[in-house]
DNA sequence: TTACTGAATAATAAACGTAATATTCAATGA
DNA sequence: TCATTGAATATTACGTTTATTATTCAGTAA
């Protein structure tokens, strides 16, 4: 069992930190357990006393790395001034950058994301559902501005999501360069928008 | 080599009729060429004078049977009377119908098609392309008709193609019922006719 | 001549043993 | 007492051998 200790958050951490770097850098069936406590300097066996498992490492992992994307998401939305069609757009660009980036960087990581998706498909869902409590925020926003006219904002925030799935699954996007999915995904938007926003008009 | 005779057609629709059962009984994999052969009642080696080999019968499998979900949903979509958006919106929801029973009534096409996709993807971009040929068409009747305003037909049935498809890959449609994707489904489409409208409003 | 096959060969997948790694746990030292 | 570890055990990945299957081709019968 692991003992719950102040320094635990600490050591959490600093394992995640080694981990992430191992995974990054050989993906993750070639990253051992020895490897990330070697990184750490402690025993394979005390990497136990912290995680159940290397499954548990690399769930929270993933967990971590998901929520730091949609964290940046939002943030660089939030810095966005304009008219919430422009925050929306902006929105949906930054995810795709920042999707792209946190696996462009790292071969290893791709890897890593495909293993845990298939055998952990919940982790994918709780990302989506965080990124996409996002989305809704700015879809209020526009209601409540006038712009938008929505029945229900959560369920069209979900047609969004599935229709601009593909710009977050690699087996697609990895034969685009990063300017053709730009290219792609603002023709997409742009319909997207016209057909959410309160006057047919577009620009 | 193959010699070019009058039988070979028959004889070539016979062969892929009988690897078609086998590939949905079976997978790719499991289906040996001895059984292929053994159900069109000729020798193995006699099955190389009509294809090349194994991949050869399961490329033209997946196209043939691509062309005729094409040609299904192309034919049905004719049959709808009505505004060009009623047409769009059923030849999107018949796609992914048609994509769905073809998975859907054989358990070893998913795999046949996971392996042919994954080694030739020109298969797939093919497919797509026909497709999107016919949603164009769809498209221009729209603009001719003055209800729809684009500037690029072409680019516009990308976009709707992006923005449609998760419905085309079990990897995602195979946790959902047939019910439950249309619903999503026709929440998009929506979306995206009114995104391509002259007008903005909707119903 | 030609559609067709059996037997030979090449390529591929399955089975299996082995090596590496994940995980447990009793023991230790601070 | 408890963080920590070395050594024991259980899993899992890896390489090699074996069996199956794909493919070729010389040959046969019609």
């Amino acid at each position: 069992m692991r003992p719950a200790k102040l320094t635990d958050s600490v050591q959490r951490g600093q394992i995640l930190a080694a981990a992430e770097a191992e995974f990054a850098a050989r993906g993750y069936h070639k990253t051992s357990m020895a490897a990330i406590a070697k990184a750490c300097e402690i025993s394979p066996a005390h990497l136990y006393n912290f995680f159940t498992g290397k499954t548990e490492i690399a769930l929270e992992l993933a967990t971590q790395i998901g929520a730091a994307v949609s964290a940046r998401v939002r943030r660089k939305t939030a810095r966005v001034d304009g008219p919430v069609e422009e925050k929306i757009r902006a929105f949906l660009l930054f995810d795709l950058q920042e999707t792209y980036s946190v696996l462009d960087k790292s071969p290893g990581l791709i890897d890593f994301f495909a293993i845990i998706l298939e055998k952990h498909p919940e982790i994918a869902n709780a990302f989506l559902a965080t990124n996409r409590d996002a989305l809704v925020e700015v879809l209020y926003q526009g209601i409540a501005d006038g712009v938008l006219k929505l029945a229900e904002p959560q369920f069209t925030a979900e047609c969004i999501q599935a229709a601009t799935i593909k710009y977050r699954y690699p087996q697609w996007t990895s034969a685009l360069t990063l300017r053709e999915l730009e290219l792609e995904l603002t023709g997409l938007v742009h319909i997207l928008l016209r057909g959410i926003m309160n006057t047919g008009d577009s620009h």
